[in-house]
DNA sequence: TATTTTGGTCTTTTT
DNA sequence: GACCAAAATA
C-alpha cells in the first residue's frame, strides 16, 4: 500500500492498536475548545447535527471528535466512519487525527463518499453486476461512451449534445434515481423524449465494459444494500460512528446512503454550513440539512458561530454580504471575545480600466506585501472560473514572482498524460475497451475510423472485447496487409508489455511503453509550441509512477484524484478556483473579476430568478472569509471576451457590501495609466468624483458611460426593440432584443454587442 | 483510407 | 481563441 492511497484502510485490527495507552481523560487538545465546540466534540449518542460558521473551528472539531472517540474507546478505527468532501482533506484529516492519536489512524474508514463507495464495492461488487476489477471512468469516457449510445440510437448529437443529455443522467445519480425510477416528465423532451431509454442502455453499456462511472460509484452501492440486507447489515453492524464534513454539499444519494448506513447505531454527525454551499449544480442539496432534523427527531444541534479567522471587518462585510441572502437557516457570526479585537483593515474595492492592469496591481500589492516581510504562501488569488487564471500567469511569469496554481487543469487530464494511462489501463486490463479504442491509433499508426468500426463490429457480434477481436481480425484477411501489421504489432506489443510488468516497477515499464509505442517520438517530432511542454509532463508523469509499487493501485489512484498532488510549502502564491478554495485560509486574499456576468457568472443571471445567484453570493461569501487579515476586490471596466472588449459593469455584490467596512481606491493617476490609446468613452471623471453610492435592491450599482459615476437608474429606460441609439464607444446602432437593463444591438460599425441601456441614448 | 482544413459553437464551478 | 465535427485533399 502507498502513502497516498485512499485506501490504506486495513479491515483487520493491527495489533499495536488493541492496546491504546492514550491520554484517557481531558488530553490539552479537548481543554483548547470552546464550550460549543466540546459540545460538538463530546455528544457522542445519537445523531448530532453542528452548524459551523466560516473559520468556526469545524475542521478542529471534527478531528478532536474523532480522537475522543478513539481515545475513549468508544470504537475501534475500523468501526469508524469518516466522509469528506475532497480526497485532500480527507488526507489531511487523516494526518492531524494522525498527530493526535497515532498509527491507529491509519485504519479509519476515511475518505470522499466516492472513495468509500468504491472501497464497498471493489468487495461486493459481484451482487450488482460488476466484477471486482472494475473500472472507474473519467468524464472524457463518460461522455464517448454516451455517445456511441446516442449514435446506435440515432439521436441527433447536434440538437442534443451528450454533453447535456450526460448532464442530465448525472443529475438523476445524483437523486439516486435508477432509470426505472425515473418519470418521464422528469425526462422532458430531452434527446427527442429518449433520454431515459439513453440512459437504461448507457447504464446497460457500463455494466458489459465492467466499469461504472462516478455517479454509480454511489447508486451501485444504493442498490447492493437495498436488495443484500445481509450487506447492508454488515456495514450497519460495523460503523458504530459516523462523521461527514462539508454536509451543505451532499446529494440525495450521498444522504441515503449515510442513512443507511448509521440506522443501527445511529450515531451520526454531520457538520455543514448552509452559507457555504456551492455546490448545487452538482446535484448537492442544502436542503438535506433540513431534513437531518426531519429524519432525525431526537437530534442534537450545535451552532458554532465564534469565529477565529477572520478581523471584525472582514467578518462584518461577509455577513452583510450573505445577509442578501433570503434563502438561509440563519446564522450570525460574531468574532470569538478571547480573539484580537483590532478591527482590522478595511476591504479594499479597486477599480481598474481592463484585465491586464488588474493582473498588474494585485501582483504590483503581492510585491509590497512581500517586501513588508509577508510570505507568498500566507497570499491567495481567488478567481470565480479557471479561465481568469491565465492573466495572473502571464503578469507572474513576466514578473518573476513565484505562484502556484491549485486545481487548475488537471494533470491527469491533459491529453498526452490520458494516453499514456490509457496505455496502462490496456496492459493492466485487457478488456478495457474504452482505454484500447483511445490509444489504437495514437500515436498514429494507420489505423483509422473505418477499421475501428470492424473491430467493434466483430467484438458485438462475437462478445469479445476490442483487443480480442482485434487480433481474432488479424488472423483473417479482413483488414489490408497494411493495417492488419500495425494492428499485429501493436497487440503483440501489448501482450509484451504485460509480460514485463511483474518484472519492472511501474514507472519503468510506463518508461518503456511510452519509448516503445512511439508517444514519445510523436511529441519530439511535433513542432506545436506546447509539444516540449507535454514531454515534461510526460517525464513528470513517470517520475510520479515511482511511488507506487502496482499498475493497479496507481489506476485506481487516478481514477478517484484528478489532481496531481501538487507539492506545497515552496514559497509562492497560491491561485485557485472559489470552489477550489473552500476549507482554505490564507492572511491575504485577493478577489478579482467581481463584475456582473463573471462574478455572478452570466449562466447564473440568466436562469431564472434568486437561487443561482444566491449560490453565486454564497461563493462570493466563501471568498471573503478565507481572509485572515485583508481582502482585497477588484473589477475592471473593460475584458476581452471572446476576441472583442467589452465594457464590464461592478459586480452587485461590490455594491451590497458595508461602506463602514469598505475603502474604495480610485486614485488620481489612474487616467495616465489609461494612455493614448483608450481615449475613448471614459475620457475623464473617474478620479474626482468617487460617489460610491450603493443600490440596495436587485440592481446592480449602474454606471454612466461618460462621467463613470455611480447612479442609480430605473431599469430598460423605455428601449424597445428597433430603436436606433448612439453609444459613446460603439456608435449608432439598432436595439435587436431588450431584457430588463441589458440591450442587444447591431450595432452599424461596430458589430452585435449586448450592452446595458445606460451607456447608450436614444440616436 | 488517413490526415488536414475549415466552419460553426461556445465557455463555471468538480468527486 | 479553443474545441469539435464534417468536408476536402493527399
Amino acid at each position: 500500500m502507498t502513502p497516498s492511497d485512499p485506501f490504506a484502510l486495513d479491515d483487520t485490527p493491527p495489533p499495536s492498536s488493541q492496546s491504546v495507552p492514550r491520554p484517557m481523560a481531558d488530553p490539552e487538545w479537548l481543554a483548547g475548545l470552546n464550550p460549543e465546540q466540546r459540545q460538538a466534540v463530546e455528544i457522542t449518542d445519537g445523531p448530532v447535527l453542528v452548524l459551523s460558521g466560516a473559520g468556526t473551528g469545524k475542521t478542529r472539531v471534527l478531528i478532536t471528535r474523532l480522537a475522543y472517540i478513539l481515545g475513549k474507546r468508544l470504537a475501534q478505527p475500523w468501526q469508524i466512519l469518516a466522509v469528506t468532501f475532497t480526497n485532500r482533506a480527507a488526507r489531511e484529516m487523516r494526518e492531524r487525527v494522525g498527530g493526535l492519536v497515532g498509527p491507529m489512524a491509519e485504519s479509519l474508514w476515511l475518505g470522499t463518499f466516492h472513495a468509500l463507495g468504491v472501497r464497498i464495492l471493489r468487495k461486493h461488487g459481484e451482487l450488482v453486476g460488476l466484477k471486482s476489477n472494475f473500472t472507474i471512468l473519467d468524464s472524457d469516457d463518460q461522455l464517448r461512451l454516451l455517445k456511441q449510445v446516442m449514435e446506435a440510437d440515432g439521436i441527433d448529437h447536434k440538437k442534443w449534445p451528450a454533453q447535456v443529455v450526460l448532464s442530465v443522467i448525472q443529475r438523476w445519480k445524483d437523486k439516486s434515481l435508477t432509470p426505472d425510477r425515473v418519470t418521464p416528465s422528469m425526462a422532458g423532451d430531452l434527446a427527442a423524449g429518449r433520454a431515459v431509454e439513453l440512459y437504461r442502455a448507457y447504464q446497460d453499456r457500463l455494466i458489459t465494459l465492467n466499469a461504472a462511472d462516478f455517479g454509480d460509484l454511489l447508486l451501485h452501492c444504493l442498490t447492493l444494500f437495498q436488495y443484500h440486507a445481509e450487506v447492508l447489515q454488515e456495514y450497519q453492524d460495523r460503523f458504530r460512528y459516523i462523521l461527514v464534513d462539508e454536509y451543505q454539499d451532499t446529494n440525495v444519494a450521498q444522504y441515503l446512503w449515510l442513512r443507511l448506513l448509521c440506522q443501527k447505531h445511529r450515531n451520526l454527525c454531520c457538520v455543514g454550513d448552509d452559507d457555504q454551499s456551492i455546490y448545487s449544480w452538482r446535484g448537492a442539496e442544502v436542503g438535506n440539512i433540513l431534513r437531518f432534523e426531519k429524519d432525525f427527531t431526537d437530534a442534537k444541534v450545535v451552532r458554532l458561530e465564534r469565529n477565529y479567522r477572520s478581523t471584525p471587518t472582514i467578518l462584518a462585510a461577509a455577513s452583510a454580504l450573505i445577509d442578501h441572502n433570503e434563502d438561509r437557516l440563519g446564522k450570525t457570526l460574531k468574532t470569538a471575545e478571547d480573539a484580537d479585537t483590532e478591527p482590522g483593515a478595511p476591504v479594499t474595492v479597486k477599480g481598474v480600466w481592463d484585465g491586464p492592469e488588474e493582473a498588474r496591481w494585485v501582483i504590483e500589492e503581492i510585491e509590497a506585501l512581500q517586501t513588508k516581510g509577508d510570505s507568498l504562501l500566507s497570499m491567495a488569488i481567488l478567481v470565480r472560473a479557471g479561465f481568469q487564471m491565465l492573466e495572473f500567469e502571464e503578469r507572474f511569469i513576466t514578473t518573476g514572482v513565484p505562484y502556484r496554481v491549485v486545481g487548475g487543469p488537471r494533470f491527469y487530464e491533459r491529453l498526452e498524460i490520458r494516453d499514456a494511462i490509457a496505455y496502462l489501463r490496456c496492459i493492466n486490463t485487457p478488456t478495457d475497451d474504452l482505454a484500447f479504442e483511445r490509444i489504437v491509433n495514437k500515436p498514429k499508426r494507420g489505423i483509422g475510423d473505418t477499421t475501428v468500426q470492424k473491430i467493434h463490429v466483430y467484438a458485438r457480434s462475437a462478445g469479445l472485447s476490442l483487443m480480442e477481436a482485434a487480433l481474432r481480425l488479424t488472423e483473417t484477411d479482413e483488414l489490408r496487409a497494411q493495417t492488419r501489421n500495425a494492428l499485429t504489432t501493436l497487440i503483440g506489443d501489448m501482450s509484451r508489455w504485460r509480460s514485463l510488468r511483474d518484472g519492472l516497477s511501474p514507472a519503468d515499464l510506463a518508461a518503456q511503453v511510452l519509448d516503445e509505442s512511439g508517444c514519445t517520438e510523436m511529441w519530439m517530432k511535433d513542432t506545436s509550441p506546447e509539444a516540449p511542454g507535454r514531454l515534461d509532463n510526460l517525464k513528470e508523469f513517470v517520475g510520479g509512477l515511482e511511488e507506487w509499487d502496482t499498475i493497479g493501485a496507481f489506476l485506481e489512484h487516478v481514477s478517484l484524484v484528478m489532481e496531481n498532488d501538487s507539492k506545497s510549502g515552496d514559497e509562492a502564491v497560491t491561485i485557485m478556483t472559489l470552489h477550489g478554495a473552500k476549507g482554505l485560509e490564507f492572511d491575504t486574499v485577493f478577489l478579482p473579476g467581481w463584475e456582473e456576468e463573471i462574478f455572478p457568472h452570466r449562466r447564473a443571471l440568466d436562469d431564472g430568478g434568486g437561487a443561482a445567484v444566491e449560490e453565486e453570493r454564497r461563493l462570493a461569501y466563501v471568498g471573503l472569509t478565507r481572509a485572515r487579515k485583508k481582502v482585497s476586490i477588484s473589477f475592471a471596466a473593460n475584458r476581452r471576451v471572446y476576441n472583442q472588449w467589452q465594457a464590464s459593469l461592478p459586480s452587485r455584490f461590490i455594491g451590497e457590501l458595508p461602506d463602514e467596512h469598505v475603502e474604495l481606491i480610485s486614485d488620481n493617476g489612474l487616467m495616465g495609466s489609461f494612455g493614448e490609446a483608450q481615449a475613448d468613452g471614459f475620457s475623464d471623471g473617474w478620479g474626482g468624483g468617487s460617489s460610491w453610492s450603493k443600490s440596495r435592491g436587485r440592481k446592480a450599482p449602474i454606471i454612466d458611460g461618460d462621467s463613470w459615476q455611480v447612479e442609480a437608474r430605473e431599469s430598460s429606460g423605455g428601449y424597445t426593440v428597433g430603436m436606433r441609439i448612439f453609444h459613446q464607444k460603439f456608435g449608432y446602432g439598432i436595439i435587436q432584443a431588450v431584457d430588463d437593463t441589458r440591450l442587444e444591438i447591431a450595432f452599424d460599425k461596430a458589430g452585435d454587442k449586448k450592452v446595458i441601456d445606460s451607456f447608450v441614448e436614444p440616436a
